[in-house]
DNA sequence: TCGCAACATCGTAGATGGTTGGCACGAACA
DNA sequence: TGTTCGTGCCAACCATCTACGATGTTGCGA
């Protein structure tokens, strides 16, 4: 391996020179540029990243740090990050916490030793634990992240540092466009199926539901919010109950796309029309969403690739300006949006119409 | 942020003896020991990574060059290389070449920059270009992976340095053995509905399908083959032409489980019983093929996270063996299992039947 | 034409934070 | 008292960047 040495030698300059080539430098005579470079391709030079980290104090890595990789949500910000870091020519160093705290810190700790320019997290937050124990993780976490010393963008609704940029997504608002819909279709015993209670999107999702309700004067009725997980077959059961009782609600809120779909089959099963029996409304993505027949009225949310890449430029932001008078903290709050279709309207052309 | 210096002074004794401390040196007082671990405490120390990698040449770090983190696939193997690593202490550095030389190319030359212990990589192969520039990539490719100087592991059938290990599926053998299946049983025309013909795996899956045939003293007959898309909308619709057919085949191979289930709704939807009409054998996950009624007779094959699982450890292993006296490449061929279910044999009971 | 100042560019040397081989030193033992 | 053994220390080294001083060049006035 040709040392920045060999070069100098070859190009009969002296190492200085050959940095200065090297990272661009204006003040040198375009002929020893000339020369270095081709000392370079001759010699087949690769400047030594780790010498030149040590003394930058750079090293044009970024960690993204996430509960798990498998859950495509994640794996999505994981691509969007990186292509946002890719374009400046920073690389992507990977961990997962399995939303434990421990692992988290240990994630950091190693961090710190190996050197990153920057944090890209996904708070922990397990959620059988005591309201004591997780403050005392999130301080923890804080404390930890700020001895890091590096800027820091948090994936979530809460500031995981005092200094650090949050990218979140505005679940009760999500939540409160989908019930107030259908508040304005007229309907007014809307049921909510949603994931589990004490998760970080459920929780927000359903206080979006109350607030919709209670905005236009609807009451809360507990007995009309089932919890119970973001998969489909638990969406076809929860209906399937919800079809026993006595005053069966004239619409309902599903958590997610796979709860909606669930909840269709079950509609479907029993024969009733959607929506003219029952309305149902979701939050969820396109793909899914259009699938169905008929299709779903959703609540867009943006997908992880978007938190991703807009969490990256953030950082990135903050590493380049290079930690001098420091930015103030700041906070994106991606926008959610309404796409009405045939579930809660009838009559919308549905997409297996329009490809058939 | 401290130093070993100051570790040392704190301490009072050289920086030499820190360092055996830190590394565990056998030979060094337990006093000594003591009163290091006790200044490291008090300091906060943390060994500076970047500047221990320049003297011992060793980073700690892996990088995985897959296509793209967001197929589930990859994902999993991203997850099975991060546990494996992790035990050992070894950080990931991510990348995706998106199926692009182009791309493929310019991460490896960033990871000679920076610096990487070891490569996995699941090399590009664009099927869009003639095959003299497929050879062409793939040795330029196999140059550069040389020229970083580390073990390397690819995943897929073939070789990508003389000293590669590789890890693998054998999609041959999982072809084989699910038509095989079916020629056992009786049936002796026999389609297959298989992915992109040109792509890695559906060329390789085909290839089992005729060997099978083949083996059997069945003749190949390309009019039963058909190549689409490994979706289930591909899949409905491969089936329903193949029903509009005079002459029917008594069983289906589907190239993957989103396929079969979409060839199965076709059958459903026409009326046709499965097995006893057509019976329908595919390649597949555990999760997905047991969910179906019938529940599928499918070929399992690993899934990305022991694939990357298995690539790591080959990789740690060569890592730790130091470079000298070279192993000779070695290739873990996973095995697939076939698993009868009620889709090809009538009766078997199914997942349904025994969750209610 | 010569001398000197100003400027552009280059090279020297120190710094970054660790690791490690060889050497010196002290204690234990014969 | 000489030898051996164990242990800590000194100093060299890893590959690069960069402040600062040195060097060469150019322009201008005398």
């Amino acid at each position: 391996m040709p040392t920045i040495y060999d070069v100098a030698t070859k190009a009969g300059v002296s190492t200085a020179t050959v940095s200065r080539v090297l990272n661009g430098h204006p003040k040198v005579d375009p002929l020893m540029r000339q020369r270095v470079t081709e000392a370079v391709e001759d010699l087949r030079y690769i400047p030594n990243g780790t010498a030149r980290s040590l003394v930058t104090k750079q090293t044009r890595r970024v960690a993204l740090l996430i509960s798990d990789i498998t859950n495509s949500f994640f794996a999505e910000t994981a691509r969007g990050a990186q292509d946002a870091l890719d374009e400046r020519g920073y690389q992507l160093l990977l961990a997962n916490s399995d939303d434990q705290s421990s692992r988290e810190l240990r994630s950091l700790a190693t961090f710190a030793e190996t050197g990153v320019d920057g944090v890209l997290i996904e708070p922990a937050m397990p959620s059988n634990q005591s309201d004591a124990t997780q403050r005392a993780n999130r301080n923890k976490l804080s404390r930890q992240l700020e001895a890091l010393g590096v800027p820091v963008v948090g994936f979530g609704p809460d500031r995981v540092t005092n200094t650090a940029d949050i990218v979140t997504i505005d679940e009760e608002q999500a939540g409160f466009k989908a019930v107030d819909h259908l508040l304005g279709l007229g309907h007014q015993r809307i049921a909510m199926i949603n994931g589990p209670a004490h998760s970080a999107v459920g929780s927000r999702r359903a206080a979006g539901y109350r607030q919709a309700l209670t905005r236009n004067g609807v009451a809360f009725d507990p007995h009309l919010l089932i919890s119970t997980n973001f998969r489909r077959d638990a969406g076809f059961e929860a209906m399937r109950t919800m079809l026993e009782w006595t005053n069966r609600p004239s619409a309902v809120f599903a958590g997610d796309d796979l709860i909606a779909i669930g909840a269709l089959q079950a509609l479907k099963n029993s024969g009733l029309r959607v929506p003219q029996d029952i309305a149902i409304v979701c939050i969820g993505d396109v793909a899914r969403t259009i699938e169905t027949d008929p299709a779903l009225t959703s609540v867009v949310v943006p997908r992880g690739y978007e938190l991703g890449r807009v969490g990256s430029q953030l950082l990135l932001e903050r590493i380049m300006a290079g930690g001098k008078e420091p930015l103030s903290p700041r906070q994106v709050v991606l926008e959610t949006r309404l796409v009405v279709r045939g579930s809660t309207v009838a009559g919308l052309v549905s997409h297996f119409d329009l490809i058939r």
